[in-house]
DNA sequence: CCGGTCGATGAATAATTATGCGCGTCTTGC
DNA sequence: GCAAGACGCGCATAATTATTCATCGACCGG
């Protein structure tokens, strides 16, 4: 029955309409600031993706996605790690430090400031600690060690410069602009 | 002028009116699932603060709560994050977590000590995030970011400096002398 | 004491979001 | 092959939220 159609079908990336509608959402609501499901539907569109307020409606119910002051802003908790997987075209990487790290860069970090030899990274409440892991998987050299809050990683290196490298390499990642491997 | 008021009535507790419906606000959206303004200001009537559902919608947008699927929420993680960049760029109230924050350190706020480029605060067990959540919010620009645990909050600085300075702002905050130390 | 401001609201209203219905498509069971 | 059931989605419309406009009361500088 249709279970199985699903399960093949998220084999390979989301061809079903929806789904990638839905993944289309969530970048933008990630890249930026959406005030009204209608300026959403306009962008959607020019995207490709031709689709009614109602159904956008429904679509960020069930994604979760919130609406404060800012607009729109991804979901919190555990609902955003089942979501993120979907989204970030980065499927979920396999083993293997750095493909992990980069889909888990791609879903969920947020932001990245420095402070002395330390670096900070935010992501949407509750992925902090599996984004955490995984830059630990990743074995750079510059990274002592991490500490996962619920929506905040502190990355502890040897020393400014280090932290400097380490933000650096991670906003990289997240651009795409991805180079080799950091140390 | 103005400001002057205001501090002098920080200074006892909330005696105004507004910061103690926002207070009251707080507390309803953590405690019980709201689905709209009409339902929050039936509820707050019953609290004795009368309140008109286009001051909710300003109060809710000031305070940063957000809305999603099941009702209203405090804001979190990114939702934190966005707000409070909101605040430099635009015109968007600037003192916009502030409502949230002092409350929260009213309430959880226990002892607060710095350690270099970071500031530890000690909280009852479990309020941690939640005040870690409000001093985000708040948008301060020595907040490079927090970590929670249950009854610790470890808010990390630029430098030494500026954790003195958010050390200062907090106990002043909490014993309602002044509100001056933002940066 | 008197205009001139400013912040906080309420009322009314515009803008946005949620939802009841119904349609068309796809699947399954017989 | 055909009826039943499950979905996804658009339309129209109810429900909610944001915003504009007008007040009101508390200062401020004269």
């Amino acid at each position: 029955m249709r279970v199985l159609r699903m399960i093949m079908h998220s084999t390979q990336e989301a061809s079903d309409p929806k789904e990638r509608r839905r993944a289309a959402i969530l970048e933008l609501v990630r890249a930026q600031r959406i005030r009204s499901q209608g300026e959403l539907a306009r962008l959607l569109t020019k995207l490709g993706h031709e689709v009614n307020q109602a159904t956008l409606s429904r679509d960020l119910r069930d994604m979760g996605v919130v609406k404060g002051a800012g607009g729109y802003q991804l979901p919190t908790g555990e609902a955003a790690l089942q979501l993120a997987s979907a989204g970030s075209g980065a499927a979920t990487a396999p083993a293997g430090g750095s493909a992990a790290l980069y889909g888990a860069v791609q879903a969920w970090l947020s932001t990245s400031v420095t402070a002395q030899n330390q670096v900070l990274l935010r992501t949407p409440a509750g992925a902090a600690s599996t984004l955490a892991v995984a830059l630990d998987a990743a074995g750079w050299k510059d990274v002592l060690g991490t500490i996962a809050g619920d929506d905040t990683v502190l990355v502890v290196t040897p020393d400014p410069r280090a932290a400097a490298r380490v933000h650096k390499a991670l906003l990289e990642l997240k651009r795409g602009t991805t180079q080799g491997g950091r140390a």
